[in-house]
DNA sequence: TCTGACTACCCCACTAGTGGAATGCCTCGA
DNA sequence: TCGAGGCATTCCACTAGTGGGGTAGTCAGA
């Protein structure tokens, strides 16, 4: 996940300064990624500045500090759309954020790209499953510092029951939502929700 | 997580080639590290080897390419060691792979060390839950591009009650281990504080 | 009045990681 | 015999991220 297309997707929601991008990274975006810090933030929006994705407008707020205030241009919007309706490929951990970050961008899509999204996904889990499930997992030991291998044993064990059991609640979630959005895709096109444009919705 | 820890506790567990390692993050530690390349192996083990950690010999294989198995110097096991039961700051994201890493090498920790990660990891996570559970999740909108505000907070939906469902297994697991650790640690001394087990006994 | 928290921005040295190509040797199957 | 693919290593240019520092103003509390 870079950064670049967080603060792009957020930005282009909603144009604002890089603390509060640092704020929603750290609240409504904790999700997305660890621990960001400031000099990261400022540094991706210079470098966007720099190539044009995204500019600044000084805000006076009297009483207080200048602020910048930065939004995306119209080249930034088409990066940014680009990137989010281009080619997915899933990270080998499933836990990884990419897959949710560009889920959260969902309005930006049309449901054919949701859903075609989730069938990447879906399949790329499926097919994780059917390749390491019920795999032989025992490690060999060849050490010169004292291991405990029965609690080695105990917490490998309880680990690997955790970690298939996520991967199955994951693909039930996503085989959830595919539904939903199926749903929604069949009946009849419901009144686009746009504030500015209105021709959205639906691209059969 | 460093990539560096990660091949110190794999290194420790059984000396092997840089071939070997990639193959074992593939497939084995996939959980540990998303799409870990070969340059990036070789090139901290080359590094790990500058600062004497590791030292490889070269292996004759007759009728195949000579291959370098690298081991783990006792200053390497120290740094290894000293990481792993040192201090633990849970990230952001409880999917980061920080914790389950950590985990993964718990044949090298004592069940002390291993119940002082679980609190750790229970506690963030519970903090976690009592700050943002049920807390105002809706976000503002103010774009230029075409949106769907309606499959946004669909999705968004969605995305929320995966995130609390994932979390609170989470922390039922981690729960759940914490019992059984408990049970085992029963033995050697009693139980000081009727909660916690916090005051650790001697590193074994 | 001082302290510390919060808003807001900027800079630098450094380390970590990406992406891809190149080399060469092997085995196995078509 | 030819090529695909596994084993094993190395190099290089590049981008991304870390961790710390600093500046500066506002505001509330002690």
């Amino acid at each position: 996940m870079k950064l670049e297309h967080i603060l792009l997707g957020t930005l282009l929601r909603q144009p604002s300064t890089g603390y509060d991008l640092k704020k929603f990274l750290d609240v409504g975006g904790r999700f997305m990624r660890s621990n960001t810090t400031m000099s990261q933030v400022y540094r991706v929006l210079g470098s966007m500045e720099e190539r044009g994705w995204v500019t600044h407008a000084v805000e006076h707020r009297p009483g207080a500090q200048n602020a910048k205030t930065f939004r995306v241009t119209d080249e930034g919007a088409t990066v940014f759309l680009d990137w989010l309706t281009g080619p997915y490929t899933p990270p080998s951990r499933f836990e990884d954020p990419d897959f949710g970050v560009r889920l959260s961008f969902a309005a930006f899509m049309s449901v054919d790209q949701v859903l075609r999204l989730l069938d990447i996904e879906i399949d790329a889990r499926l097919a994780q499953i059917a390749r390491f499930r019920d795999r032989d997992r025992s490690l060999t030991w060849d050490t010169t510092v004292p291991v405990d291998l029965e609690l080695g044993d105990l917490v490998a064990g309880w680990s690997h029951r955790k970690g298939a059991d996520s991967i199955d609640a994951h693909v039930a979630r996503l085989h959830e939502l595919r539904g939903v959005l199926l749903d929604r895709a069949s009946s009849p096109a419901p009144e686009p929700t746009s504030d500015r444009a209105d021709e959205a919705t639906t691209p059969a």
